[in-house]
DNA sequence: ACAAAAGTGTTTAAACTACACCCATGA
DNA sequence: TCATGGGTGTAGTTTAAACACTTTTGT
């Protein structure tokens, strides 16, 4: 059985169990080494990229349809998962166009409808904890700084910036800091997230006031040392205050 | 050609047209004495109400369609309408309790889904210039108060209470006032506004205050009389200052 | 000792909140 | 003349922004 077999049952498949016309992209985010990162795949046989997606069951609901979606790539549970635009033009990107980067004959046949809708999601993730996980469509599962996308198909570069167009919008009110950083972190490291999120840098001794101010966080006793310079406490979030805080919409950085 | 047979064919032809299991609601709020409202249609022989809809044509793009939708029941064109959430529950509501109450055989054959995912939008508009217009399912198109909602079909009593609550969010960094307005108004009037998307009243003083503060109002020379009161001045908006103000998301009232 | 980043406090300006009286109008 | 809501200012408090030096650590 050929590749192009494979996939030709696959998207059987797909017609079979699956909502037809409606896809969903997933946008994650990760943050590592002072920078925002998004998790990528990379379509089998060639150079091109896209963004982890699927279909939705037809007994699924859409929001976990995307939560399977993310657990396929990340290996991760209850991710922080939002939904933050559909994609519906009627000609979302050129067809031909990415038909021959796909370098394969899509299977396009009398079910199959000729336009997808997609939803956008987007997810928060710890960096750390993610196992990058390869589909069926794709050879490679990795992760890339928004500054340096590699070439996308489909309409997914525009969706990635609609993502961070958003996260930068939800900053305030969502819990970002607490789903992008590991369960240990200092606060110029969590200073270094803020940053990467709004494209500029802050003023680190009103970052610490405010972000101690809203007593989210708990000092620990434990210190990252290994650096020639001071060793910065570690501090973990404060779930409860957290919660609160964010019901409060107070977790503001503008 | 009895009303069911006509609803088939109805059917039919959307069938043919349009994408199928998606489909669009829209939350259509305008402001009248002092409350928010929202756009309800009748169905057909019954007592249940429900939000104007419609369906996605296969050329045609999500956003087109809630523009046309839109149209067809206000004669609006350009309005101002944003997408806020995609209801796409597997089971969104009690489909047997909803089709005793429709008090018609469903005619869902074949082709049809039997689960719709839909796209919620939610549109301004100037309530003096709208004509409610009932579509083919309908026979009355008619404004309600936010707050004393009638018998609602499917989940779209939860649609609304969501777009208002996106309202609520949203107040801060769109341009509501513009919308919602006649071209001509009062302060006082534009804050019952924001009090009623609020839900709360504010103190007239810093009303005042802040919203002259913003330069995004032209005091006209016209005042309004015929109350039995002081009488107020008319006032417009500045177009250019205002977008300006949007864009550097300086319209907050909290 | 040096380089590099961490930690910390004050001052100033802007924004927000609370609050009360007089005025114009139509009944 | 009375009832109703419109128009207006100030003081106190809170919040944000700007700004620089000392400490710790590893090399």
């Amino acid at each position: 059985m050929t590749y192009s077999d494979k996939l030709i049952s696959y998207y059987k498949t797909i017609a079979n169990d699956c909502v037809l016309g409606v896809s969903l992209d997933c946008v994650i985010f990760g943050f590592h080494d002072t920078r925002l990162k998004v998790l990528l795949l990379r379509w089998k046989g060639t150079d091109e990229w896209c963004l982890p997606g699927g279909f939705i069951c037809k007994t699924e609901s859409v929001d976990d349809a995307a939560g399977r979606v993310l657990h396929e790539r990340t290996g991760l549970n209850e991710l922080f998962l939002q939904q933050f635009h559909l994609f519906g033009e009627a000609n979302r990107y050129d067809r031909e166009d990415t038909w021959q980067r796909q370098k394969m004959p899509m299977p396009f046949s009398g079910s199959w409808p000729d336009r997808t809708i997609s939803m956008g999601y987007y997810a928060l993730v710890d960096y750390t904890k993610v196992t990058p996980t390869a589909d069926f469509l794709s050879d490679v599962c990795g992760w890339f700084d928004v500054g340096e996308l590699p070439s996308l198909l489909y309409d997914h570069c525009r969706i990635i910036h609609v993502a961070l167009q958003t996260l930068r919008l939800q900053l305030n009110w969502q819990p970002i800091g607490l789903n992008l950083m590991p369960e240990k972190f200092t606060i110029p490291e969590l200073q270094r997230l803020y940053e990467a999120v709004l494209g500029r840098p802050l003023d680190s001794r009103n970052f610490h006031k405010k972000i101690t101010g809203l007593s989210i966080l708990t000092r620990l006793d434990e210190r990252r040392t290994g650096k020639a310079h001071k060793s910065p406490y570690l501090y973990q979030f404060d779930l409860p205050n957290y919660q609160r805080a964010l019901v409060n919409g107070n977790l503001i950085f503008v």
